[in-house]
RNA sequence: GAUUCCAUAGCUCAGCUGGAUAGAGCACAAGUUUUCUAAACUUGCGGUCAUUGGUUCGAAUCCAAUUGGGAUCACCA
């Protein structure tokens, strides 16, 4: 059993036999690292139940446990705090349970929940930018750690392909684009779209400007600008089937597709089931119909329909603008009664950024008043933006950082690192090559995976993410420190006649807090689970490749004269190696075998 | 204006389901390599946990107010 559950129980006993409570729970912590013992009680809590000062409830519990436990050998009080300590010989079985062995299992068992996942879901008029790229990982990351505790997950992506904003990268690519191509300019897809979606804002500014000098107001000249008229017609003409509209529009998200896959590819996520938003819009639109017919929604004298939340809290929300057309929430319905009707799923997680936190607050609602029994399943994945320096980032204006680019610089300066130490010597160019990518990307996934998603976080452009201390390239190097004493002792075959080692080592503490950060790790991985937090296991992984890096340090593994207590190191390194690379896996981040 | 999120070292972040002297990394200063890979290790410097009050044996953590900052409140997405 459980150690810790064990304490528990046994801790559950004795307050009962010492004092006559019952008492439904108990919960030990690990002990700080300034104070002897592996768990710790708090009894300050127990005071009421024991009626005695807080030294002498901590020495009579701790007595009780040392005499009904075998593996407690020890105990101290200070003040309130009862530090346990546990027998070297119960961590050493422990270890020998675990040695070798996987810790993470992605076998989906029977019954397993369907969780389904969105994340990414990019709009087709421009490329991703770093805020897509915290979208992407952090989606990546949580479908790999709910994988990882038994649930059956469906990851999609849901392409904004339709709507005003490709209707302006369009409708300025006909005016100024003299038919450039990706093929013609060498340009990527992606970009060269984006790059139309500026120039038209760009000249739809200029438009505006004129207009208020004319002596119109902002709000006037934002909607009377030719351009934005011009958009407009596209956008009607696009729902209303029209070949030629219909062919421009192919033609350039298909550019932008095949930017797309190469930025992913890249970044090393995927999907299972892809949507796309011209698919689904128009489902919306029944939906709509149907609430309308249960009274749930309203309709306007000028025919726009909108749903009254004023009693939630909320506003009134518009769902069918008076042309007939639909909104951004028309199309969230209907995606979302789609996704029920094709998968039964036991949640659906929407992985988008907090800034539309009441956005999602009024689809779960309207949801629910529909009459949705699934819609208790649905989950706001709500994120942090990333911010640079000088605040928020917008594509129109120009100041994003652009995903390819800033991978393709990390790239760059792993390789310049990697060349500079040396690592890359002996290794064929296409290794070297790899080597880089998994150093390069890996020190960027973790920068960003590393924060709490709930959080904001600051990226500053002038600043290279870093490559020492906590981060990926650490942990990367220590893993890596790991495979090269495993190749060693295969190669010499230093352990060919040793035998296993026996219980009766004793542990030092290095070795002893290594062990401990093993039994810990189920733990994290539910509560990473539970949160839906990456960072925790981020924070877990550099927290053990730490303390093995100062373990390596002052302790000899292969040169230790003692084999037997040599092949005990060398088993602790290579448990260890496997968590590693295991906890990165969660991360989306690879481990080289050298570097 | 309303709603909501945030504020911890010079910088970037942990810690927040209340517990011991608030931790890392970067930066800065000094040191460590004939010893398993120095992208490492060691030491030092650095804090009114925004402010004030409350709850509690105990508050960075919970509650309230204040200050400062972000986001949202569209027939945009």
């Amino acid at each position: 059993m459980d150690i810790e559950k064990k304490l528990s129980l046994i801790t559950i006993a004795a307050i009962k036999d010492l004092y006559g409570q019952p008492l439904e729970k108990v919960v030990f912590e690990k002990t700080n690292l300034d104070y002897v013992g592996d768990f710790t009680l708090v009894v300050f809590s127990l005071l009421k139940i024991s009626k005695k000062k807080p030294e002498e409830t901590a020495v009579e519990i701790g007595n009780y446990l040392k005499e009904h436990l075998i593996e407690v050998v020890d105990f101290n009080v200070v003040k309130g705090f009862l530090n346990i300590v546990i027998a070297d010989a119960w961590w050493l079985n422990y270890f020998i349970s675990i040695e070798g062995k996987p810790f993470v299992n992605y076998e989906i068992p029977r019954n397993a929940p369907t969780v389904m996942i969105e994340y990414s879901s990019p709009n087709t008029n421009k490329p991703l930018h770093l805020g897509h790229v915290r979208n992407n990982l952090l989606g990546y990351s949580v479908s790999q750690i709910l994988k990882a505790t038994g649930n059956n997950v469906i990851k999609t992506n849901l392409i904004n392909d339709r709507g005003i904003h490709i209707c302006k990268s369009m409708l300025a690519w006909q005016k100024w684009g003299n038919g450039e191509t990706p093929e013609s300019t060498g340009i990527k897809g992606d970009h060269l779209v984006g790059k139309y979606y500026v120039e038209f804002d760009k000249q739809y500014k200029k438009e505006i400007e004129n207009l208020v000098q004319q002596g119109n107001t902002k709000e006037y000249a934002e909607k009377q600008a030719p351009l934005i008229q011009e958009a407009q017609k596209l956008l009607f003409s696009w729902e209303a089937n029209d070949a030629a509209t219909m062919e421009l529009w192919r033609r350039m998200n298909n550019w932008v597709y095949s930017g797309f896959e190469s930025t992913y590819n890249m970044l090393g996520v995927n999907f299972d089931k892809v949507y796309y938003e011209s698919n689904t819009y128009l489902l919306g639109k029944n939906i709509i119909q149907e609430g309308l017919a249960k009274g749930v929604l309203k309709s306007r004298a000028d025919n726009s329909i909108f749903i009254d939340l004023t009693a939630d809290g909320l506003d009134e929300k518009t769902l069918l603008r008076a042309d007939g057309t639909s909104v951004y929430m028309t199309q969230d319905l209907g995606t979302a009664v789609q996704r029920a009707e094709e998968i039964s799923f036991n949640k659906l997680i929407y992985t988008v950024a907090n800034e539309q936190d009441y956005h999602f607050k009024v689809l779960f609602l309207i949801l629910k008043k529909l009459g949705f029994e699934w819609s208790k399943g649905l989950f706001h994945l709500s994120y942090g933006m990333v911010e640079l320096p000088e605040g928020k980032m917008k594509s129109r204006e120009g100041t994003v950082v652009d995903a390819d680019e800033l991978m393709q610089e990390m790239i760059e300066t792993a390789a310049k690192t990697s060349k500079e130490l040396g690592k890359a010597d002996g290794l064929s160019e296409q290794d070297a090559e790899k080597l880089y990518r998994t150093i390069g990307l890996g020190a960027l996934k973790y920068f960003m995976l590393k924060v709490d998603p709930k959080k904001k976080m600051l990226f500053n452009p002038s600043e290279s993410i870093d490559f020492n201390g906590n981060t990926a390239p650490f942990i990367q190097f220590n893993y890596v420190r790991i495979q090269a004493l495993l190749r060693k002792a295969n190669e010499a075959q230093i352990f060919n006649n040793i035998k296993p080692f026996e219980i009766s080592l004793s542990l030092l503490p290095k070795e002893k807090n290594l062990i401990i950060l093993l039994y810990a790790f189920n733990t994290m991985l539910n509560q990473a689970a539970a949160e839906y937090n990456p960072s925790i296991i981020a924070n877990y992984i550099y927290d053990l490749a730490k303390e093995f890096s100062q373990y390596y340090h002052d302790v000899p593994i292969l040169k230790e004269e003692q084999k037997e207590l040599a092949l005990f190191r060398l088993k602790l390194a290579k448990t260890i190696g496997i968590v590693i690379k295991e906890s990165m896996q969660l991360l989306g981040i690879e481990v080289p075998e050298r570097m």
